[in-house]
DNA sequence: GTTTTAATTTTTGTATTCAAATTTTATTAA
DNA sequence: TTAATAAAATTTGAATACAAAAATTAAAAC
């Protein structure tokens, strides 16, 4: 697929969509209707959601049919479970090669959360958040890793965190959590960014759990 | 994609070919050839290849085209720290639920692997080799960290790392290894099993390196 | 003989087409 | 009215067709 094709103008825009949640999960993707809206042919179409299968983020009905895929409760829970796995095994690889640069690139992190939560920005809280971890995972310097993170369906599983986060009190603790992480990265001590990092995650489950 | 559909029939064939190293690495997959080859027309083909793109067992070239992923020194490197990171995180998460039927299933591989050897059956060997680190995988109950374990392309890390036994002295190590993994696993000492595991997929690496 | 250029062939990207399968709607019988 | 069946419409799976792009070959100029 070709950067400029016509495929990959479709793949771009439906996974954007996908990962946005603007296409709710279960959602049938007719290949003619997304012909018509975005100005292509339906092959090109029909590529673009063939690849979009392969990453797992649309998903086939038995009598074919292209679909969002759904995020099951199981689903939620091994995400968690494999984001405990990557990121810890993202800081246990990146501990040796933290510079004090890295640090403060993640304190900025902390702090723009800080400040939006303040101003009462929650979705640009959000986005922190999910640089925050990301930045855990960029830092280890494994490209596989990273893709690992992303073909994980992370995106969706942090787009429902977003809609459990309610009360004030749930952005300042993940404030906390986030700060812990970063200030036992700093003092080099693996042990504690581990636990720090593992309390930080379980408790985001359970938010969403309790959706 | 239909499981009976022509594009899954070729979704498979060229699939299965790359990974057991049929295709090689950086070969170019011509969309006539294949289809003329499969039987099916050259739409299914891509439609497999589109699939195999999106996980990243095929790439497309700047001009188009297909190719069949090449695995650079990057890669083996970054894939050996993403074994790492998986196959420790499988130990943590598997390490509570672990019956002793688990641990018998991990003793037969090892015992396997042992008796191959000495009969000679260096190929049966190679599987069971891979067949016991996937065993450490789906031990941690976990779907998507087996799936994030086989997208990695750990399946063309083991080809190369097969073509790196040479000696028998590297296989008994790699029994060796294998059985102390096991042993850490029965004791419950997710350290030691830790610590084990590392040691067996650090030398692994070495000996892919010196090829 | 080598390098450029032009012509030819191959290969891909995309649209169109068509039949089979599936879904929806309408109709009939209970 | 509801359930069952039939008819119509939609949707997909797959082949074919064709133009544009790329690669290869042949021809010409130096």
């Amino acid at each position: 697929m070709k950067e400029d094709s016509q495929a990959a103008k479709a793949y771009n825009e439906i996974r954007r969509k996908i990962l946005v949640n603007q296409l709710k999960p279960g959602l049938r993707l007719k290949e003619d209707v997304w012909s018509k809206t975005i100005g292509v042919s339906r092959v090109s179409i029909r590529e673009a959601l063939t690849r979009l299968m392969g990453e797992n983020l649309v998903t086939q009905g038995e009598k074919g049919g292209f679909y969002v895929k759904v995020l099951t409760k199981d689903d939620v829970l091994e995400i968690r479970e494999l984001r405990e796995v990557l990121e810890i095994g993202a800081i246990r690889l990146s501990l040796k090669r933290l510079t004090s640069e890295n640090i403060k690139m993640l304190e900025k992190i902390c702090d723009d959360f800080t400040s939006m939560v303040k101003q009462g920005y929650f979705n640009g809280a959000c986005d922190a958040d999910m640089k925050f971890h990301e930045m855990l995972i960029k830092l280890s310097g494994n490209k596989k890793l990273f893709n690992a993170y992303f073909s994980s369906h992370i995106p969706l599983f942090h787009q429902k965190l977003n809609e459990a986060q309610e009360t004030l009190n749930d952005y300042e603790l993940t404030d906390k959590e986030h700060r812990a992480i970063v200030a036992a990265l700093k003092a080099k001590n693996y042990k504690k960014a581990e636990d720090a990092l593992i309390k930080h995650i379980s408790r985001g489950e359970s938010a969403i759990l309790d959706l």
